[in-house]
DNA sequence: TATTGTTATACTCTATAACTATA
DNA sequence: TATAGTTATAGAGTATAACAATA
């Protein structure tokens, strides 16, 4: 049968690439969801727990590195990083080299909290991915790419 | 060689499953993004535009049921239909039968913006699965209903 | 002039729980 | 007692744009 020409609100639902989107939906909400369940015990919010786990085991980023590994934009970004460090967790740095920039640096209590945080949601996570083999993830990842990579 | 016993800060990043892991947030990110700007163009937000596109070519649902399509919980719900009853696309209705239940329906401007805006936006999706063969697109569906399966 | 981060505005969504009216 | 939806509360994130300090 030949693909449709046109798409109408009532053939819509029926595009072959239609159930991709909605498991990639799924799979996406699934796992974020199970995720938060984790880090929400340390007191976290998705953005937070981002921001925490990016800045482990490094010197500290400034405000537009942060915002590239995390794609917070800089305006949420303050506001996020504000309550973190209400929280104590992270600091603001002014960099040496350019006044422009500000680093952020995990505090002491902040780098406990990723110490123990991190590994601690990396094993919860572990515990679902039992049954795949080193295979299956490398396909799962190569699809994946895939994926991203036609957006 | 063995894999790691002991997770910790340092070998965290290294598991197997992370990278799947990754890939998984970046792919749906960027799907979100690229969607986003589609139906942002007809003025509607996530939650808003996944309601009118669940209640396209119905007869209406009850808020319990839109909540169980949309994953959208019932308080959360309450102020995404007032929105969409402000913009004058859907209204409430009372259910004959029990009078608990509340059936939200679309209004006729809110079935013009589906029918219009629904395969627009399928077909601003369809452009970026040219490339894809529907053997792919069968292997895609299939490996992220496994993903979701084991959250 | 361009860039970094802050501030302000105005929404929108989220989680949670108490509440109402029905069943 | 249980269920459907509303309301209240308190945060938290989002987009957008204007802004100050610095480069």
């Amino acid at each position: 049968m030949a693909p449709d020409k046109t798409i109408t609100a009532e053939n819509a639902a029926r595009q072959d690439f239609m159930p991709v989107l909605r498991e990639l939906a799924r799979a996406y909400q699934a796992f974020a969801a199970y995720d938060a369940a984790g880090y929400r015990e340390a007191g976290l919010t998705g953005p937070q727990a981002d921001v925490i786990f990016t800045l482990g085991n490094t010197a500290g980023m400034t405000f537009k590195e942060i915002g590239e590994k995390t794609l917070i934009t800089k305006g949420t970004l303050t506001g996020v990083i504000d309550r973190l460090e209400h929280k104590a967790l992270v600091r603001r740095v002014a960099a040496e080299d350019d006044r422009r920039c500000t680093r952020v640096v995990l505090t002491p209590k902040g780098e406990r909290v990723f110490e123990r945080e991190f590994p601690r949601q990396i094993a919860y996570l572990k515990k679902r991915f039992d049954g795949l083999t080193k295979t299956e993830l490398k396909e799962a990842e190569q699809m994946l790419r895939r994926l991203r990579g036609i957006f």
